[in-house]
DNA sequence: CTCTTTCGTCGAAGCGCGTCGCTGGGTAGA
DNA sequence: TCTACCCAGCGACGCGCTTCGACGAAAGAG
């Protein structure tokens, strides 16, 4: 492996002359510029990391904590993951993957070895563990969710009251009356995740003030508890002309029992999903959603905690407004029976 | 920050002593071990990572290149990564998310800075661009997934030769006759990728010694290019009694077409799946199937890689035997038309 | 009782890079 | 012509850790 002061030697110039070239921080005249990069190429000479990491007592590397649970629509997550990569990647980062295994522990373990520079953290409870120590930490972080309080933090998150209300716009245009939430998995509402509350706050108040009622149940996302989730609506509210699916593993089981049911979509029932576009698409019936933008808070999160980084402050609460897409799925309430 | 130094004044004693409690390789009395150990725990001692890996040139990080499509079934992607990120901590390791983004060119900046002690690369095709700088590189890696030539690589897979031949001789002791395979995106075979092409060919060769037809259509996974590839798959074979599904997503449109159609299962078409236990289960019918073992595929991968690290020599080949798990939806063939 | 081992510890020399302060030569202003 | 200044480039130091050789003390061998 070339060092620095090989490249310098090759070059003809002094090791700092070498590094103030790579880090553009002292000016260089155009003629040694030009003879330190051809000789970097031509040793194929790349820092190394540690050494500059020590240096420079910055390591270039953003971690991020992802959930390691798999209750959660996986694919989201990973879309995420990737978009936080690739993005990271155009500042000149890295990203260190950490699993919630480790939990608060990983926090601090990262901050106090210098091992990244920043964090960002998915899957954000309403009352996270992790929330405190990263408050307190000297290291800029960004979360991906909303906990319960957000002060002193840096949080992005898809506008999940506005998307609730968005789906009672939409379905009160359409005259709808009754409307049920095919919800996440319990398990998700009793952590008090924070999206799966917040968007029901909002279609709730939303629908109050159209005078549409609405009734929630949770879902597994399996055939099974799809049906039983969708037997209970049923069957307590005979009307409900409209559902509100939140949980892209029940959309499949849910487009086949209404099927099976002989519920048509939309002429007798219609549907709106929150999920990824991929999702409402792939469907037997093309679904009108609200698309979570996952490349989109990826990206951002990058960004704010980038701006930290480099010193300066980041607004702290990002809420990206939601964006409803028309498709083959929801249309008028039928007549009243 | 506590710094090395710090702890060895706090504890009276120097500075390479207390690097020797660390890292056990000099014998230390077990009265001063205890000393160190306990001002490590009061001054809340971290190791800064960057010094370490200047000194040592070893960073414990491990490098992990998942794909950037998303064509392939994402959520196996993250299992595996999990289970990477999940074992190498336990080896003290931590993990680097790579994308496929980059391309071979991470790969040489990874291994040329020193960022990473090893690699792991996912989603191997089967003439990658990668695999000649990895099997030239200094660095240990491992594969998941088989390129053309293994030569002078470690690489880990699922047997998928082994798994094509289980689902035909599971088929064939129901008396099957007529198969069909549906498969990956098109895509998928044209990349050539290696797990599709080698189950299809362990399932061709079992088939044939059992005296079955075979006959294969890719598809997309949408409800759509499920419903064409099954259209065109019973149009071409009107006897067709058994189904090899190797799709995720193809699984939940596929039963709700046979369904539709009138085709029960096991009792018309017996179904067996390639995919994740999770999708067997959660489908309407419960499905026999054969798992991916992704965790165990990431583990072993990192098990591998850390020990070439250590500078031992690896298996260059791990074939995972595949495990197929009999449910409902596979039965005997119905009587000859 | 001396000579060699072994054990536990120390000091110092780096690892490769970033950064500060300095210098020599050129330019501009007076 | 002299001072004032800026530009390019250099040398030295230090970041925090690992590791090697050395050393004193205790223990065993002759």
């Amino acid at each position: 492996m070339a060092t620095l002061a090989e490249v310098a030697r090759h070059a003809g110039v002094s090791a700092s002359t070498v590094s103030y070239v790579l880090s553009g921080k002292r000016s260089i005249s155009e003629e040694t510029r030009q003879r330190v990069e051809s000789s970097i190429r031509e040793l194929g000479y790349h820092p190394n990391a540690g050494a500059r990491a020590l240096a420079s007592s910055r390591s270039h590397i953003i971690a991020l904590m992802v959930p390691l649970r798999t209750d959660m629509y996986v694919p989201v997550m990973m879309e995420i993951a990737i978009a936080v990569a690739t993005t990271a990647r155009g500042f000149g980062h890295d990203v260190l993957l950490l699993t919630g295994e480790e939990g608060p522990e990983a926090v601090r373990r990262v901050a106090a070895s210098g091992l990244a520079d920043a964090m960002i953290v998915m899957d954000v409870e309403l009352d996270d563990e992790r929330v405190p120590l990263l408050r307190d930490s000297a290291r800029p972080s960004v979360l991906i969710g909303l906990p319960a309080d957000p002060a002193g933090l840096t949080c992005v998150d898809l506008d999940f009251t506005a998307t609730g209300a968005l789906c009672a716009d939409h379905l009160a245009q359409f005259g709808h009356r009754d409307v049920a939430v095919v919800g996440e998995a319990a398990a998700v509402y009793r952590r008090h995740t924070g999206f799966a509350e917040r968007t029901l706050a909002g279609l709730r108040a939303r629908a109050k003030e159209h005078g549409m009622r609405v009734i929630h149940r949770p879902c597994q996302g399996s055939y099974e508890s799809t049906a039983g989730a969708l037997a209970r609506i049923f069957e307590e509210r005979p009307d409900t002309s409209a559902l509100v699916v939140q949980n892209e593993a029940a959309v499949g089981p849910m487009l086949a029992l209404l099927r099976q049911q002989g519920r048509a979509v939309p002429e007798d029932v219609s549907v709106v999903a929150i999920c990824p576009d991929q999702v409402a698409v792939q469907a037997s019936v093309q679904l009108t959603s609200v698309a979570l933008p996952a490349q989109e808070m990826g990206r951002k999160a990058v960004e704010l905690v980038m701006a930290k980084i480099e010193g300066g402050e980041a607004e702290p609460l990002t809420l990206l407004p939601p964006q409803l897409t028309v498709r083959a799925s929801t249309g008028p309430a039928p007549a009243a029976a």
